[in-house]
RNA sequence: GGGACGUUAGCUCAGCGGGAGAGCACUGCCUUGACAUGGCAGGGGUCACUGGUUCAAUCCCAGUACGUCCCA
């Protein structure tokens, strides 16, 4: 006997356990049983290894494993490849804290190896954290084939990758302006800077020009310090204000430099003075007006921001804010300030360390993505690679088209190390390992010379990108590879396109001539109850496993697919976990109902021939939700699966198929009650099939625990096969049905409406009732006095006095109510319904005596409208009786 | 500055050319042998605004207002 309500926490566990061991998430398992060759792979998003589980993870993972499982049930081959991400500066940082917590030596003191040992030590101890998570999600990976971007195989990949693209000249080494991190000390890509709006200040300095005593230019800077890294001041060519200055020298104030004022296109006329001043060293637009004018690069700081040897005495050593408030206060005292305005500007900082990021003049590594992005821009516009929704796209050109060269090399430790050597002039030799880079320098000097190898690692990213295929074997060639390449549906956030899927697209089509993926489903940012984004300052962070603990996984789940519309960010509010863990109780209580009626067991039964209407209509109506389940899962539209099982098992299936069931039950009618068993049974297996995708964990403990009593269930819940029902629709069981609903819930309302106690029953007459109507009412007898409280039915062809009247088609379904009635009060809900059915009446009218829409509007538009009419209209006719007779009164 | 998206019930959101929907919240009644994590019934909306296209507009188009996000 099943208990009282679903205790997801004692179960999970032990479900998840028992799908590992009977290997239901391995590749490739149901094909071989099904003899179906259709492959279906996602590889995982890896989530770093220093991770743990996210409300973001959780959408993801649910929606990815909801097609997952939605795939093998269909019978195809099916891998969901898992891993890990070794993130870079991430697991570095952490480990470098750890150490500083323990009072250990830091990173330098211990050296290289000792501390990339205990990086893997970290990694072996902690770093499955959230792949533990993810199995608590019920996420069905192929966990036997989890990978690591640091795994031997990968590592292959990544020096593969880099030593070709080198050798194409795809990759190059070039002394450039990139985003330095002053506290991480490396190097981070565009897309690790985060902009943040800060209030600032804008300063106006005034530059003396040389040779002209008394004579200033006027520059505007929101950072003063970078001053004294300057090489020259630029003015618009079209700027008449300064024709005459162009080609003079300014004296640099406090550093004593003259620099020379440039024509440039840059600067802009309407803006402050309309001259600027010139820092090629540490601005991005000044580093290209310094290329095209050959200023000089001046560069002012050290790796930490602190101000080096190339600037005046006072000034070296300082920290570069502290700088700020001395440069200022010397021009101050100089009269050099002209004035300080209030000034909002966009300050970058690094995602990672907190800190203000500082353009730095550095040799770095790039990939020439220009180049790799075109043939990964034509995929998509081709249609090899569909977005989904499909107006992600444009993010995506957006960004391919105005890609700049990729910085690929960090100064850490943790990660790929760049498989570059130098040889004692400088000259680089890339190679595969350091044999092969030996034998080239050895070709190349003559002689053997030693080599050092490049000290640096490749971003992280990189190695992601290589993802769809280095996790399936490349560059060996191998059955996986072959088969699951490309692979089927890419899962993510939009904010992870650039970093991620475009660099996949580009590696991908590189190397293996073909997209990585067919579909790239872009889901929406998980945020708070009132749409914002979840974040620990505000302290609305809402923990997935917290979630889990307490409501359940499948509760959880559900509400991610519930919530998961396409084009739309996520509001998570927990009223809504709680609602859809409600929603998997009534499931197991109606499993329960159907335990207690014996509705489980040896029954096999033939759904394309029944006797009683009821159970045709169920039928029929599973087979309707189980199309639009199925159609809406296959275009990725999952709140439409979730309210569609939603509404069908709790509206359909437990509020009105189960009690109308109930009286089958005690009619004493064995074959009729055979039947209704085996189809309850039946509909709660298709149900449980359908929902499985969704709430897996409930869903195969019922499948078990119903088995138990019966037959025995040929397969895990896991493993069975996706309904797919065809012909069970009875339009003629519908209009049954459908009557029987209507009457009682017509009923129904009078009573509440007429305040008729719950426990008192009375009698219901069916005036002028057709022969259907009346074989209806007559069979369903027991049904209509068990649900509507009525105390006995009969047929009349005149309405009885005093009589509360329902329009029930042809007919009027009478409640006598005498002495109960209140007249005016009847009458007042006889007009309100009158006066809506007159509105339709009016409007359908105006539209059918319209000849252009007669003559434009399609045949069965015009024939619905008509039929709606004739309705209505017959509607408005009872009505008009029942009025009548009210008023006799 | 460039681009994307949104505005529908108190809240969170579906729908998107021909009858305004869901969940939660709210109101009333009900411990009826699956389920109070429940049942039954109910109230609640000029579908942001202004024009246009159409026989027909919440839905398509243009503009306005407000809001959110991305890129510079």
């Amino acid at each position: 006997m099943l208990e009282k309500t679903y205790q997801p926490g004692e179960i999970e566990q032990r479900i998840y356990a028992s799908w590992e061991q009977s290997g239901a998430f391995a590749a490739g398992d149901d094909a071989e049983k099904t003899g179906k060759d259709e492959n279906y792979c996602i590889v995982i998003p890896p989530p770093n290894v220093t991770g743990s589980l996210h409300m973001g993870h959780a959408l993801n993972n649910s929606l990815q494993d909801v097609l997952i499982r939605f795939e093998r049930m269909r019978g195809k081959n099916v891998l969901w490849q898992a891993g890990v991400d070794h993130a870079g500066i991430a697991t570095q940082m952490v480990v470098e804290r750890q150490l500083a917590e323990q009072g250990l030596p830091g990173r330098r003191d211990l050296g290289r190896e000792k501390f990339l040992e205990k990086v893997w030590a970290w990694k072996e101890e902690s770093g499955g954290t959230i792949v533990n998570q993810l199995r608590r999600l019920g996420a069905s990976c192929d966990w036997s084939r989890e990978r690591f971007t640091m795994d031997e195989g990968l590592s292959k990949a990544v020096l593969k990758v880099f030593v070709e693209l080198y050798n194409e000249g795809l990759i190059y080494k070039d002394k450039r302006l990139v985003n330095w991190d002053p506290k991480l000390l490396t190097a981070i890509s565009d897309l690790e800077v985060e902009p943040r709006e800060t209030n600032g200040h804008m300063w106006h300095f005034k530059y003396p020009i040389d040779g002209e005593d008394g004579r200033f230019i006027v520059v505007a800077t929101t950072r003063p310090e970078t001053m004294l890294g300057d090489t020259g001041v630029a003015v618009h060519p079209s700027d008449e204000r300064y024709t005459d200055l162009v080609g003079k020298m300014v004296r640099l104030p406090l550093a004593d430099r003259l620099i020379p004022i440039v024509a440039d296109e840059y600067p802009d006329p309407e803006q402050g003075s309309g001259a600027v001043k010139m820092t090629p060293a540490h601005d991005f637009n000044d580093f290209e007006v310094g290329r095209r004018q050959n200023l000089e690069t001046i560069n002012i700081f050290d790796e930490t921001a602190h101000l080096n040897e190339n600037v005046p005495k006072a000034y070296q050593g300082m920290e570069r804010f502290e700088a700020r408030k001395k440069v200022v206060a010397d021009l101050e005292a100089l009269g050099l300030v002209e004035k300080i305005e209030e000034h909002e500007l966009t300050v970058p900082y690094g995602d990672r360390s907190g800190v203000v990021i500082e353009p730095w003049l550095t040799d770095q590594w790039y990939v020439n993505a220009e180049v790799l992005a075109k043939p990964a821009i034509e995929a998509v516009q081709s249609g090899k690679t569909k977005f989904v929704p499909a107006n992600w796209d444009k993010t995506y050109y957006e960004w391919m088209n105005n890609i700049q060269p990729w910085c690929i090399s960090r100064q850490l430790w943790w990660g790929h190390q760049i498989p570059a050597w130098y040889g004692p002039d400088g000259e680089v030799f890339v190679a595969l390992d350091e044999v092969a880079a030996q034998k080239q320098a050895d070709a190349h000097y003559g002689e053997v010379k030693e080599l050092t190898r490049d000290e640096d690692v490749l971003d992280t990213w990189f190695s992601s990108a290589l993802w769809p295929f280095s996790t399936l074997g490349w560059p060996d060639e191998t059955p996986e590879l072959a088969r699951y390449y490309p692979t089927t549906t890419l899962s993510t956030a939009f904010d992870i396109i650039f970093f991620w899927v475009a660099r996949m697209m580009m590696m991908g089509l590189h190397f293996m001539k073909e997209v990585p993926f067919d579909t790239v489903y872009i889901h929406a940012l998980v945020r708070d109850e009132h749409g914002k984004k979840m974040s620990k300052s505000k302290g609305n962070v809402v923990d997935p496993l917290g979630l889990i603990d307490d409501y359940g996984a499948d509760a959880l789940r559900f509400t991610m697919a519930a919530m998961a519309a396409p084009g739309r960010d996520v509001a998570m509010s927990i009223s809504r976990v709680e609602g859809y863990r409600n929603f998997a109780t009534k499931l197991w209580n109606a499993a329960r109902f159907a335990e207690m009626n014996e509705c489980v067991g040896d029954i096999e039964v033939d759904v394309t021939n029944l006797d009683l209407t009821l159970n045709r209509w169920i039928v029929g109506e599973t087979e309707l939700a189980a199309r639009e389940v199925t159609q809406a899962i296959e275009n990725y539209r999952f709140n439409d699966a979730a309210s569609a099982l939603y509404h069908f098992i709790w509206h359909t299936y437990c509020d009105w198929y189960v009690e109308l069931s109930k009286p089958v039950y005690s009619s004493g009618d064995e074959a009729a009650i055979g039947e209704t068993r085996a189809v309850t049974a039946w509909v709660l297996d298709e149900m449980m099939k359908l929902l499985h995708p969704f709430m897996p964990f409930m869903t195969e403990e019922l499948w078990q625990r119903l088995g138990e009593h019966g037959r025995k269930r040929d397969s895990q819940l896991i493993k069975a096969e996706w309904p797919s029902l065809e012909g069970l629709v009875n339009e003629g069981a519908n209009a049954e049905v459908n009557w029987l609903i209507k009457l009682i819930s017509d009923i129904r309302s009078v009573r509440a409406e007429m305040n008729v106690p719950a426990s008192a029953k009375m009698p219901l007459v069916l005036v002028s009732a057709n022969e259907q109507t009346k074989g209806w009412a007559t069979s369903y007898d027991s049904t209509l006095k068990h649900m509507a409280r009525l105390e006995e039915i009969s047929f009349a062809e005149d309405v009885p006095e005093g009589a509360v009247q329902l329009v029930m088609g042809e007919a009027i379904a009478a409640l006598s109510l005498k002495g109960v009635i209140d007249v005016d009060a009847e009458m007042a809900r006889l007009k309100k319904e009158l006066s809506k059915v007159a509105g339709e009446i009016k409007k359908l009218n105006g539209k059918l005596s319209n000849e252009q829409f007669l003559s434009k509007a399609p045949d069965a538009v015009i024939e619905e409208q008509k039929r709606r009419l004739a309705e209505e209209t017959e509607t408005q006719g009872q009505l008009e009786a029942a009025m009548a007779r009210m008023s006799a009164l």
